[in-house]
DNA sequence: TGTTAGCACTCTGGTTCGGTGAGTGCTAAA
DNA sequence: TTTAGCACTCACCGAACCAGAGTGCTAACA
């Protein structure tokens, strides 16, 4: 790594970088590509526009930076904003009222539902772009009881309780008629042979069950298991996602052709490629930075992504982050990021 | 009711009328005022333009059509498509293949969520609009039994299932801890006085007990019953809807606005004032339709909604619809509208 | 050798201008 | 009552144009 960076400063003179720097803060706050005039001013070195040009041209050779046209200034290309991602940026501590506000809203207790939702509202309303946060997910999720209840028709509801307080349950249509007394023996039945085991391993042994004892077991035994198997199966991957704040990205100048815009909005509703960036971040440590290409999302070519794991005891684990533009103002989101996933950690935890 | 009738016919000839319709139909055909060499032609009466002129200087009195400016052909008002909808219209049965899927999709015994958000997936896809229904709402909801369980902390989950299979629950903090055999007695309590009674009982039952009992009850049992109160109340409503296809509406002309798709996007994620709404439709017979300003919500001022309740057994009704922009093509979706209804109907029923 | 001034050049964006086409209202004739 | 004719009005389009911003290059300078 310390290759990397003497690679990059034989490359890259350090005033070079300094000038990048400047010019990414420049293009963030107005959306403009910054000329060498402009430049020239802003950093503080006392050096003309034709110098400036000079250096420019350097890093446009580096792919750094890239004009749109002949006379327009310049602005950062993916290469350029990872750069100053990754060793430029000096980060800017979210305000007291952004504290104070994330704070308020996360620190009661509500259930789980209610601040999934809070923390994307929070995120989306802070930063101005698009919250996202991933429904947690149980490392180790116990499972505590099932019950089975009749309904009217040959159905059957399902409820499975995990030992975190989460319920699932699900009503099944089976091909005869149970009566409720069968559904308690089974009902029974089940909760003595797995209450108070991991989830994974109930789903390991109720298809082996199944697969070893299938001719000798009674039909309501069978049909119970297929029947706790699915969902078990439901509780444990939980894919889903809570996206706030997608509007606001229409005040991005860049993404504001319709086409784009529908893409995007597409891309939110049909939330599947989202969840499946989030999962790769849910093993990572602090906050992660995608930028433009780099989420494999074509979708999300021109859109940045910043996103923190958040972690319960070592129990539950989720994602949560922010999507915009890629002239996003990173060094005020990170932190934002970063602290909303502690806190909405603390507030799950309790 | 006919002299409504007479009275419009006196101001409008027949001719006009059709000539309206024609318009109607032309301009929701392509989006543009229509001309009166158009018209003319479209008619079929064998009319000069000019004579469409003069008609049509008629309709623009009345207040049925209008002109966006001096040279360019005429609109429909919302006054126009009010009478178009209500006299004029001569509906499209949808096609084969429309209700072919519909009857797959909706014809599975899939539950209650699945269903609710199959239909409104294919009312937008069908109709190229956004497709909202409103979650089954059930005018007799009989609870059938509740569940407390122990958390870790002092928090306490309740779960209540109803008649209908719907299950709900929710994770309470209480002051103490209590133990699993209070819990459980407190349950076996609960579910002897209330099991199989109509839940607006229960929750008045509720109520009440809480009232006159206040000093002589044990602590357990007061806590247990504001925690089923608690749960009754979300039973009963449930205020939900759920949209699709909203960026069908980015491809119309007269919606492509910035700010206007935001207020769209916007009314959308903050669902209540839809749902003020549709809460409307829920007592009438058959399908209805606000046509701009008409619905009440100023942000859907330039869109139509066409919606119909759906009943099942009188017990459980709800509402679905689309929304759209006022030029939509009501005479191809109000008969989807009203298909996709009953389907979703008999879909629940079963 | 790095920096700067000067200059020619390029490209965008806004403005102006005239022409075209679609459509209207009105009047007078059929 | 219908129609033809006519003058008029706009929106739209493309051409032309200008101003402004910014560039690259070259040559001079410290």
């Amino acid at each position: 790594m310390s290759s990397e960076t003497r690679h990059n400063d034989s490359q890259v003179s350090e005033r070079a970088l300094h000038f990048l720097k400047v010019l990414v803060g420049r293009y963030i706050r107005d959306g403009q590509p910054v000329g060498s005039r402009t430049l020239a001013k802003d950093t503080g070195l006392d050096l003309s526009p034709a110098t400036v040009r000079n250096v420019m041209a350097d890093l446009e050779d580096l792919g750094l930076v890239a004009s749109p046209h002949t006379s327009a200034g310049r602005v950062p290309t993916a290469a350029g904003y990872r750069l100053f991602v990754d060793s430029l940026l000096t980060v800017r501590p979210p305000t007291d009222d952004d504290i104070a506000s994330l704070r308020l809203c996360l620190e009661s207790r509500s259930d789980v539902k209610t601040l999934i939702e809070t923390a994307s509202n929070l995120l989306s309303g802070i930063t101005h772009l698009a919250g996202v946060v991933m429904l947690p997910r149980h490392e180790r999720n116990v499972f505590r009881q099932i019950e089975l209840l009749p309904l009217s028709g040959n159905r059957v509801l399902a409820i499975l309780v995990t030992s975190e307080g989460e319920v699932h349950n699900r009503i099944i249509a089976t091909e005869r008629r149970f009566s409720p007394a069968q559904l308690e023996q089974a009902t029974n039945a089940l909760n003595g042979l797995f209450s108070g085991q991991d989830i994974k391993d109930v789903r390991k042994r109720l298809l082996e069950d199944l697969k070893r004892t299938h001719e000798n077991m009674d039909q309501l035994m069978m049909r119970a298991m297929l029947l706790a198997h699915e969902l078990v199966e439901s509780a444990e991957h939980k894919d889903d996602c809570y996206i706030a704040g997608q509007t606001n990205l229409m005040e991005f100048g860049e993404l504001a052709s319709m086409e784009r815009l529908r893409q995007l909005f597409d891309a939110f509703y049909e939330k599947r490629g989202i969840l499946h960036i989030l999962d790769r971040c849910i093993a990572a440590e602090g906050v992660q930075i995608f930028i433009g290409e780099e989420s494999g999302y074509d979708l999300l070519d021109d859109c940045s992504l910043v996103t923190r794991a958040y972690r319960v005891d070592d129990e539950v684990v989720g994602v949560l982050g922010v999507i915009g533009p890629t002239r996003m103002d990173y060094e005020r989101v990170i932190p934002i990021v970063d602290v909303t996933a502690r806190l909405l950690a603390a507030a799950l935890r309790q």
